[in-house]
RNA sequence: GGACCUAUAGCCAAGAGGAAAGGCAAGGGACUGCAACUCCCUGACCGUUGGUUCGAAUCCGACUAGGUCCUCCA
């Protein structure tokens, strides 16, 4: 089979060929740290999480880099407004985000670089830049000169004089083009590092280039974030990059779709804006909401659809865990099931097709769909362990590479014991004590 | 003003030129000591309208409705 990846560099379809076989490398823009995410804020980080885990499974290392904006105007406003310093603020909404990425079933295991402590290498490259007369100093502030770089505007497909026709009437008289950005801004408050130019602090466009550049030193594989950031943001950072490491900083650029709420756009001024933390339930419910949309495609949430698919995760992985608990009862479960059985061995052909078409993550859950009627089906009637563990076996794969891994654990003496009490009532006929030994064992979620 | 995206059953959603996947909800049936879970069966003039084609949900044009970007935003 082949990975095939949408690139939105070349707005078509390509096969995925890492770099270095075996290795692939991703980074992917992360938060800026200033208040808690919302519900769309989850959308990447459910998404390329998927992409990680598939790549993992697939038996490549993934090195995996997301990094936390912790200097931006939001920060010291809201640092200013709750008497603390920026740095408490930025470290209590990673801890938030941290803790929300967990909830939805996204590994924290990454490298998580801050721009706080990326100031040297941010400033240097700043200077690279000046010194290469790609950017140039104006009273303290630095900006990029978009004119030296020819194929601006080709990520996002636009065209400079289109763009130059769009821009709002510019207030800042400094730069020499209404296009040029800021990598550097002179300031008198708030958190500031000194600097060649000035004291002041960076633009936010050069932290993610200065943090690839430094972590993985070479052109990375895959290059993630929302498709709102591919202008300017992305458009800026490849800027950044040619003009300094000579390469578009990722081979392959990814982007996923917009979130709103009901056909609007989610916004604190309509009022509409949900949290991440403030979701009820199960967030692994959610994590299979986002993941029945094509990550390209846009998304409309409700609190409908929400419990929803809740509803099927729970029944999902109560399907899961009764078939461990039926090997295990029976002691028949085996550690690592080889799969020969025809029809599941299909269904995961049919998971990996799916996952290869460029993350197409609903038809993989189509697949896990066809998965989980065979193991309800094997569960309605004596059936042959062998196949039982297979089955278990490939559910565990296609769970794990979704995130979407269910609770197993191994039945104790006393639940065992219960177990066998409500079989042996029920085959006695006494079924007062046989309901007392259900209701037990529900109360404990064991069926 | 410029650049785009989306429109498939009550809801969610695949499919991207050759007989409309899947899930949820709903109805019917089966299993069960009674339940729950589960299983089986039942559903589509693919936004409207012109065109291209032997053949269009899929390609092209127009229209309608929502949305995005050009300005902080995943």
């Amino acid at each position: 089979m082949t990975m095939k990846i949408f690139n939105s560099y070349t707005n078509a379809l390509e096969t995925f060929v890492p770099r270095h076989p075996g290795v692939v490398s991703m980074y992917v823009c992360g938060p800026t740290v200033y208040n808690y995410i919302h519900i769309g804020n989850a959308r990447p980080v459910v998404f390329f999480d998927t992409v990680r885990r598939y790549f993992a499974a697939k038996g490549n290392r993934v090195r995996f880099v997301s990094n936390f904006t912790d200097v931006d105007d939001k920060i010291i406003a809201k640092a200013k407004e709750q008497g603390k310093d920026e740095a408490s603020v930025s470290q209590f909404f990673i801890d938030a985000f941290l803790r929300d990425v967990a909830a939805l079933g996204s590994s924290v295991d990454y490298v998580q670089p801050r721009v706080t402590r990326y100031m040297d290498k941010i400033i240097d490259y700043i200077a690279d830049l000046v010194k290469e007369d790609y950017a140039y100093v104006v009273d303290g502030d630095v900006y990029f000169r978009v004119s030296k770089f020819a194929e601006y505007g080709r990520l996002s497909n636009r065209k400079l004089d289109d763009l130059i026709a769009g821009a709002r009437v510019e207030v800042n008289e400094k730069k020499e083009s209404p296009l040029d950005f800021t990598l550097w801004k002179k300031t008198a408050e708030g958190i500031r590092w000194d600097s060649p130019f000035s004291v002041g602090r960076p633009g936010w466009h050069t932290e993610c280039v200065a943090m690839i550049d430094d972590i993985f030193g070479e052109e990375i594989d895959i290059h993630g974030g929302g498709m709102d950031l591919m202008f300017p943001h992305h458009e800026n950072e490849i800027a950044q990059a040619c003009a300094h490491d000579h390469h578009r900083v990722a081979r392959y650029w990814m982007h996923n779709g917009r979130l709103d709420i009901g056909g609007e756009k989610m916004s604190k001024s309509l009022g509409n804006d949900i949290k991440v933390k403030d979701l009820a339930g199960d967030l692994r419910g959610y994590r299979m909401y986002l993941l029945a949309t094509h990550y390209r495609a846009p998304l409309s949430f409700s609190l409908e659809n929400l419990e929803s698919y809740q509803k099927e995760w729970a029944k999902d992985e109560k399907s899961v865990q009764t078939l461990f608990r039926t090997l295990d009862r029976n002691r028949t479960l085996q550690p690592h099931a080889v799969l020969s059985d025809p029809e599941i061995a299909s269904t995961l052909t049919q998971f990996d097709e799916a996952m290869e078409n460029d993350f197409n993550t609903p038809n993989a859950l189509t697949a896990w769909n066809v998965l989980l009627k065979i193991i309800n089906n094997l569960l309605r009637r004596p059936s042959e362990p062998s196949v039982m563990n297979q089955a278990l076996e490939a559910a565990r794969y296609m769970l794990g590479v979704l995130g979407l891994e269910p609770v197993l654990k191994p039945l104790d003496g006393e639940e065992r014991a219960l177990f066998t009490a409500w079989d042996d009532a029920r085959k006695a006929k006494d079924f007062a004590a046989a309901d007392r030994f259900r209701a037990e064992l529900v109360r404990r979620d064991l069926i």
